[in-house]
DNA sequence: CATGAATGAGGCTTCATTCAT
DNA sequence: CATGAATGAAGCCTCATTCAT
């Protein structure tokens, strides 16, 4: 008896070898090799490589994108709380779904990909979420009213994923990219 | 007499469609017929049609690392400046390369390819400039000093990178995204 | 249900292509379509053409290279007798594996090629056999003593694939081969 | 003013990377380069790849014909003298043409080349000259008679070449080959 | 459910040959 | 005579996907 399904240890598998080695640069052969099943096993659970993999993206992004909107309909929290909560939420998938994440910067950065336009649409409704947290914000006096919601919003997601660069430095403690990106966007790096 | 060389052709053509449909979704054939020339020719001028992409990545890179390199060694400037004129050089540079920077984002984001490590250490030099002129900052006072400086340095590229994100909003006036930036890296966004 | 295997099916289509037209001439599909498989079947089985091409030389040569081995290792026979077993040995050969031969002759002229020097290695151990066989003859007072085994045994390999030119005379009656070397080997022309 | 003319030095080039490499896989391009011409001018010389590999083999192979056919036709000499003189002529020019002499074996060796067939027909006319004389030789009582004079023919060259395998043992002194092959076919190895 | 042999479209690359200069 | 840029046919190989067992 095996401990995971086949359907898990394909996931996993897969998981593992695209982060490696990039969509393209793994096949659908070493995916099965590596979660030791037969080839045609694959189809049996996946309608194609593609759907496997874009079911990966898909179910990280919907999590985070629900913790977001879950945040951004807190009524007990401010809104810089409410942007220290997203971030440290960030932060901490990147930290646990390290090969996820990879994924999905690779899913991001590959025009001409069906899941090219679709990660977009995932990112939009991101933005939209902590859009609204900085709306809050602005109404209520504790942010700056002088930068559009939105704009910030793709800035704030942006500068998270550009900030947590795993390949350069392999920030084994996270919390310390957390600290600084906190630092920056609230109170900026000039004296 | 035709216009251009095949060869400025040839990069023209392959810039365009590296930068619409990505590295694995353009064939050498596609590239060459934009280009007006025949299959072979492509190989007259490259070698590959790896060394075709990654060629064009590095003149791009390589610029713009040169440009940084200046910037951080000039004299008659504040940290503050510097910092300004990068993300002005960036933004700049991403309005007129958009298609190479689309190239670069599919590159940095690519594990598994050849180019994968290569492109890192053109990010590692980068970094390491941009390091150097914060590091004076924080020594002159200009800067706050408990941050890392290669960590805020990799922040900065990376928030840069990342609020240029020419694939959601299609920004035609990237002016505002630059005011953008440089308002919250140096002053946040809180009140 | 099919006859034979594919895999058989490739190798004996691969022999008779490889044969009548040689290695560079000879292309993988016209191999696949000859065994009335899919081009890409070819590779389920064989690693490459050269793979293909070399494995069925191999074959050949290992079996006739034990069997020469063999012959050395007898105990009952005299060197003359075993001598002449050999060339019996390799005219059998010749006649069965016509288009082997002519494989493995291609192969043995064609420097440049990787298995140039891999079949010059086979060459050696064959002629080591039939050496060790002379030496015995010469020091029991069979053979004359005042030529070098190791290049007499050459002599003899050489002597045999050179009198077997299938190319010439389509020799059909081979055994008249088989005397007319050992007539010459063992006595000489001159009256 | 260079030394030889660029059709010569073309010939020498092709000699050397034709022998080194093979047919297949020398390059026009290579050869010109070897040369020290443009590769467009390898096709002022000679009409093709083809031509320029087939010249070669037949300028040596015609040199050795012509030479066998005098010898053919000597009066003051015996048939064994004959023969030694053929098979001196043979190891001297294989002496010296070390080169030319393997590509004409890989000639030899080359089944689908336009090639093949007129190479067989070039060793058609040698054996012929060769079996001139041993008729001769049977006919007043030098040589044995109970042996086909065309096959003899056919094994003398053929052990000759084989005999001669520059590649196993790189024989510099040609000599003693030349007296192996004497003693062999003359007199046998049998005490 | 699972297997793995089989498929074939399609990609990258090589290279003999041509031809305008 | 000579050049070398340009051509395009053709070859080897990969791999996502299918399907009979």
């Amino acid at each position: 008896m095996e401990e995971k399904s086949k359907k898990e240890r394909l996931i996993q598998a897969a998981i593992k070898l695209f982060a490696q080695q990039g969509y393209h640069n793994t096949t659908v052969a070493e995916i099965a090799d590596e979660a030791g099943v037969a080839k045609g096993t694959v189809y049996w659970y996946f309608s194609s490589k593609e759907e496997l993999f874009w079911g990966i993206i898909v179910s990280g992004a919907e999590l985070v994108n629900n913790k977001l909107a879950k945040e951004a309909e807190q009524n007990n929290k401010t809104a810089v709380e409410k942007i220290e909560a997203i971030i440290r939420l960030h932060i901490s998938y990147f930290k646990k779904g390290k090969n996820i994440v990879k994924m999905t910067q690779e899913c991001s950065a590959s025009p001409g990909e069906n899941f090219y336009k679709e990660i977009q649409q995932l990112r939009k409704v991101a933005i939209n979420s902590v859009a609204k947290i900085i709306k809050e914000g602005q109404e209520n006096g504790e942010l700056v009213a002088d930068i559009q919601a939105k704009e910030l919003a793709n800035f704030i997601l942006g500068a998270i994923g550009g900030a947590y660069n795993p390949s350069i430095y392999e920030l084994e403690d996270v919390e310390e990219t957390t600290d600084l990106i906190l630092k920056i966007i609230f109170k900026g790096i000039k004296v």
